[in-house]
DNA sequence: AACATTCACAACCGCGCAGTG
DNA sequence: CCACTGCGCGGTTGTGAATGT
């Protein structure tokens, strides 16, 4: 099929974004939407191929981007969504609010699958949490904060870390919050803060006939494994 | 204190799918 | 119906920071 080539390798810059960079991207988003990613650089003005601008907005800049440490129970909640849809970022990140599918895999990668594979209770990572940052909502246009790449300390915003979180890497006593999974497991696919960007589920949309379930199924079963996993998880509580 | 190793995360790359002419 | 374009997704890599020796 043809394929344009991602970026015009000419003249587009690559690597980390800057501050100034980061400020134009928000800010010809926030005046004239996305409605052509391959189109917008351009006329924002950056050196930049359309994909990339795409990525750092879903993964970075969006207002409703949730950055710092997973709680135990989204870390949980990852767990058990792998295993029943797979490597299926964008999919659990559905179910996950304010979560990117990159920071999800990212997630798995570094050490939920190591976790895992270890699975044993006593196999808690050799050293601590480096960066314990409050978990936080980026705002929409934050021209003075660190926004470059190695902005993941925004720990200002701490009021909006209601989160229970009492969770410790190697013991799985953390305390589920009703009132967060009764919100998280309501959460439609379409419905997510994904700014109507979320396609159907590509388990039934996507001609993957060995699921031939409907989205409700699927948020039946997600929402029954997930209780059944806080059950698991919590008697030992 | 300096160096080596490991880890975490942002970003890039390529592929497949869906929409459109 | 076919070809083309753009978008979204998943895998992978590069880099800086933290930790260990």
């Amino acid at each position: 099929m043809g394929r344009s080539p991602c970026c015009e390798k000419l003249g587009l810059k690559r690597g980390p974004w800057t501050a100034e960079e980061d400020m134009t991207l928000v800010a010809h988003i926030e005046r004239h939407g996305h409605s052509n990613w391959r189109a917008l650089p351009k006329q924002a003005g950056l050196l930049r191929c359309g994909k990339s601008c795409r990525l750092r907005w879903i993964n970075y800049l969006r207002p409703d981007v949730k950055r710092g440490n997973f709680t135990g129970e989204e870390e949980d909640a990852i767990i058990q969504l792998h295993g029943m849809l797979g490597n299926r970022w964008s999919l659990i990140a559905a179910r996950l609010p304010g979560r990117t599918d990159n920071e999800i895999k990212n997630v798995w990668h570094t050490h939920l699958k190591k976790r895992l594979e270890a699975s044993s209770p006593s196999a808690a990572p050799k050293r601590k949490a480096r960066k314990p940052v409050a978990v936080t909502t980026v705002p929409a246009a934050l021209p003075e904060q660190p926004i470059s790449s190695c902005a993941t300390d925004y720990s200002m915003a701490s009021s909006t870390t209601e989160t229970t979180e009492s969770f410790s890497p190697d013991s799985h006593e953390f305390q589920i919050d009703d009132s967060f999974w009764s919100e998280t497991l309501a959460i439609e696919v379409d419905s997510s803060g994904r700014s109507g960007m979320v396609a159907p589920d590509p388990l039934v949309a996507g001609g993957a006939n060995s699921m031939s379930s409907s989205n409700a199924d699927m948020d039946f079963w997600v929402t029954l494994f997930m209780q059944a996993g806080d059950m698991e998880n919590s008697p030992q509580i």
